[in-house]
DNA sequence: CGAGTGATTGACGCAGATCAAGCGAAGTGG
DNA sequence: CCACTTCGCTTGATCTGCGTCAATCACTCG
């Protein structure tokens, strides 16, 4: 039932860095199980311990924190191929919650083993460093365009980031469409503007041409323009290691 | 001149976690040298990447990105025992800028010798990775108070965690003042506001004697309904490795 | 004493929040 | 098969928190 690391079909997208055949044996005694989940189902919850870590190999969904006034802060987006649950590997504790917006077929890892994962060589203690740091790099970046920039240039960094990341990924088809199951709300939710103002930009940047969205697909006619009021260099995201 | 790590006094402070003698040699090993650099000082510089990676021993200094129309985002600040440079060290290249605030003394390590650190022991690793991942979660936090809140809450969450972190180090003194050596633009340019609404809004916090801040000295005689209205537990903060 | 730096305060304007209403598509149940 | 609800998207009208501009003040320093 469950897809061995061996035969795992992300591994061999480019867009990952291999693995040695040990690492690959590590991280299949590590492999708990898989599970599916439906769309809008809570993976973690903020606040609570989680027994479970879990690496997405198809779907899509978003991490978020909710506020006390019941305002609510979309963290990134989780795309197959990102490890979700570290906080709570490290810290005992989610710091947010997660929340699936397509169907989605997860790796589970045991938390209790996690620590003996990172142990069992020093390369995948180091591989899980990298994607915490690059982590921090990406909340960086979007709490500079959250802090800094207007509207239309926050839709624009967060389109244009999220569809480099599809390119890696391969989501893009022949017509330069990429699967996008967001709501309009979590995109205002993720760039802290309301659902009005978000709603209107985009109508703006759709009237101009630079962005097609609808129907759960999006596209980005005029990505340069966009990676230009983004702040964005159109270079091909790094590969990254999976665990 | 340097401070052996073995003769640490970050060490002792019961903020940060206990380090075996192992762990101590190791960490001695590792460190290069050490530093001191004057207020305004660039210790790194976004895009460079950097040979060295650095533990504060004292002083202060903040992280920062700056954007393409001159506008800048302070990411956090930076005090004693704070780890820097984690970014070159994983990603070869820092994604943001460094400054000092005060005169900063530094443990300088070699990014060369990184790798091989994180793999001398996996406790070592795992303590750069919970580093990690409590950066991701004080970013995260960062950017839904700066995406959802408005000045006044944005500003209390500023100032409570930046004196919690003070209390835990022990930079607090029998008064209830600690240093904190910015300017209020530095203040603003950490919560996406103007200089003039923080300045504002700061008047109004000190008028209801919720805060007081002068001469690079801050109190916070309304600790409890500034966390309120944070939306903090008034909890100190968990204890930290140190590397 | 003039120059530079940071804090402060008032006047004004706008980007974006809020309020409100309508629309189409997809259930759902009687 | 048709009322009725729900959910997400859209659009206009109005309001306001905060940005911008501009001037002043207190200090420090050469």
């Amino acid at each position: 039932m469950t897809t061995p690391c061996s035969a795992c079909p992300l591994r061999r997208r480019e867009h990952f860095v291999e693995m040695t055949r040990d690492e690959v044996r590590q991280t299949e005694a590590f492999k708990a199980g898989e599970m599916t989940i439906e769309p809008g189902t809570h993976l973690l919850i903020e606040g609570a311990g989680s027994a479970q870590l879990y690496t997405a190999l198809s779907g899509m969904g978003l991490r978020y924190k909710s506020l006390a006034d019941g305002s609510r802060q979309v963290l990134n987006i989780i795309f197959p191929g990102d490890f979700v649950g570290l906080q709570a590997g490290v810290m005992g504790e989610m710091k947010h919650s997660v929340v699936a917006r397509t169907q989605m077929t997860l790796c589970v890892f045991d938390r209790n083993e996690f620590y003996s994962f990172v142990r069992s060589s020093p390369n995948r203690g180091f591989d899980v460093t990298w994607l915490a740091a690059m982590e921090e790099h990406f909340l960086g970046e979007a709490l500079a365009t959250v802090g800094q920039r207007d509207a239309s240039d926050r839709i624009a960094w967060a389109l244009v980031r999220i569809y480099q990341r599809g390119q890696a990924l391969g989501m893009v088809n022949g017509g330069g469409l990429m699967p996008f199951p967001f709501r309009q709300q979590d995109l205002a939710d993720l760039l802290g503007l309301s659902l009005v103002h978000t709603n209107k930009t985009l109508a703006r940047l759709r009237r101009h041409n630079l962005v097609r969205w609808q129907d759960g697909q999006l596209a980005i006619p005029g990505l340069e323009p966009m990676a230009e009021m983004a702040g964005l260099e159109l270079e091909p995201p790094p590969r990254r290691p999976l665990i």
